[in-house]
DNA sequence: AGCATATTTCGCCATATAACGAAATAATTC
DNA sequence: GAATTATTTCGTTATATGGCGAAATATGCT
């Protein structure tokens, strides 16, 4: 029942969904998924863990970087069918179709560009696209 | 996207979890998953109402009772397979297992004697079972 | 070793959610 | 029609959850 719920839950935040078909692509590192929900790195984090503990997606470390992709071979039933399931449905949502779109932009910029970028270094040049509405909670602080 | 996360988040709560596994059985009625679950009737109405809008389940209304099973051939192929792999996990979980002993015992109880002690007629001698560990939120009230 | 960088963990906050009781609604009984 | 009964809706409350920034941790560079 644990797994089960650990599953269901994962998979009932919209982020975290979109996060899914991201790695549907492939392996991906954590700051092209911050990149692309426009979520601050620590909740890309926290997202990544509740769906690492779920045996949805596992990582790997190389350097500083971390990337992650979805569950292989050696996933439990319960969660590679669970997966199954999700990519089968989502694949013609808008939503993940805009975010396939920009991934495919994301994936061309360099990987040091674009973390550097995320920490905010002031010798990046480029300029971080405003983020996309995905405002749901504690985000109005006073 | 919408449909998708209906059921996702449909499936993220336990207890809704126990009441479409209760409806696996067959046709079931409303007092049948209160006793169940030992929720008050408004939070069972109210998961009922969650798990209808994600056309996970399908009522209809005989007099005054009101009878919920999970949706036929006419459901969404997004929420009919979502089910299905439910169905297809949950069936050895020790609590579902439970749940499906108490029902046995639930469906021997004549309906109208079970509807009418939920309500707190003073006239069935029956007692009440003591409520089972579902508690979670909102439920210390001073 | 000091500094820079990527990511995770921690603490806090605003909002969402599950729980309950009371009120409202619909159906039945007398 | 009044009373009874099953269920839903509404309002409130305690807890959970998603979001953020700051701090901590791990890796790389000079």
């Amino acid at each position: 029942m644990f797994e089960i719920m650990a599953v269901t839950r994962a998979m009932a935040d919209e982020n975290r969904v979109r996060l899914l078909a991201a790695m549907d692509r492939g392996e991906i590192c954590v700051c092209r998924l911050i990149e692309l929900t426009g979520l601050a790195p620590s909740t890309v984090s926290k997202h990544l863990s509740i769906l690492r503990s779920a045996r949805l997606i596992e990582g790997r470390k190389q350097g500083r970087w971390m990337y992650y992709r979805l569950t292989g071979g050696n996933a439990p039933d319960v969660a590679a069918s669970a997966l199954a399931w999700l990519l089968e449905h989502i694949k013609d949502s808008p939503r993940i179709l805009e975010d396939r779109q920009r991934l495919e932009e994301i994936m061309k910029t360099d990987p040091d560009v674009l973390c550097r970028r995320q920490t905010g270094s002031s010798k990046d040049p480029l300029k971080r696209k405003s983020k996309p509405k995905n405002l749901r909670k504690g985000v109005n602080k006073t």
